[in-house]
DNA sequence: AGGAATTAGTTAGCCATGCTAACGAAGTAT
DNA sequence: ATACTTCGTTAGCATGGCTAACTAATTCCT
């Protein structure tokens, strides 16, 4: 299937493409999300809290790099549907304290499983060799979100 | 940086990780975006437009995995900025005929530059071997996502 | 101490983008 | 001719992005 061809090392072909699957892999997966009844942002803020724990409106908002009042309505929808719940800060009244409810974490790993499921199925036809390489370019990627400057 | 190091080659892990990079890779691209004035589907429509060729209605939508709804909003914004324009079929008049205005393809090209340059500003820090890696995964997962069954 | 500046979060209101349901117009088939 | 199918649009809903403007709390500076 993906013989040995020639790569380009030219970043901007690689950023090209990579920015195209980027997309189109997402806009497959997405229609999965429908199956926990949450949107893509709440599933993804849940995720969030979930995996790093108690933290402030504004973090969220950093980690999903949207601006606070968006973020104030998604941990809105997410505190209605009982699946996060907020505390407030003792020592600053400003900040609030945001974490999964025990539902929230259990919806977002079935979703996560169903969503990743879904994907795996699909990468399930490719070679070891293959999924080295994509588990490379995950790699690489998160190292370079990481340190984005 | 990225030192050697185990990568697993379990189709979920790789799905689950590959996944989140990219969500997160376009949230940091989308905001480039803005200097064209145009949003993430408009951008993306056209550009199926100016790299497809003239084609209708349903078949965008096909392309762009949207429901026709969705991309009759999409055309009728591209169409009142006259980025692409819209003729009747000959011999099939419920078809239209969509194509990219030389106005649609300008913008698009500039539009592409900033974005992509802006990713490959990112990815020149990486060695010649890391790019070789993204085009390898770039290349798999195009593949992927054309056999998608 | 007291007033000014900063910070955290919310509210209001805009726009883009996804969907389904329901429709009109045109083509196809019986 | 009538019924069915196909193509695109319209209407209406929900989500999720943004900025501007606000309140409340904290910090800073004199």
């Amino acid at each position: 299937m993906t013989q040995a061809r020639k790569i380009s090392v030219d970043p901007s072909a690689v950023a090209d493409r990579l920015h195209s699957a980027a997309i189109h892999l997402l806009r497959r997966v997405r229609r999965q999300d429908v199956a926990t009844s949450l949107g893509p942002a709440q599933l993804s803020a849940l995720s969030v809290l979930v995996f790093g724990g108690t933290m402030g409106l504004g973090e969220l908002a950093a980690a999903e790099q949207v601006r606070p009042p968006t973020m104030s309505r998604i941990v809105a929808a997410l505190e209605r549907q009982k699946l996060i719940e907020r505390t407030s800060d003792a020592g600053d009244a400003r900040r609030i304290r945001l974490r999964a409810t025990p539902k929230g974490q259990k919806l977002l790993h079935k979703g996560r499983r169903l969503r990743i499921a879904y994907l795996a199925g699909h990468f399930q036809k490719l070679s070891a060799q293959e999924l080295r390489a994509l588990g490379e370019a995950a790699e690489i990627l998160e190292n370079t979100l990481r340190n984005w400057s």
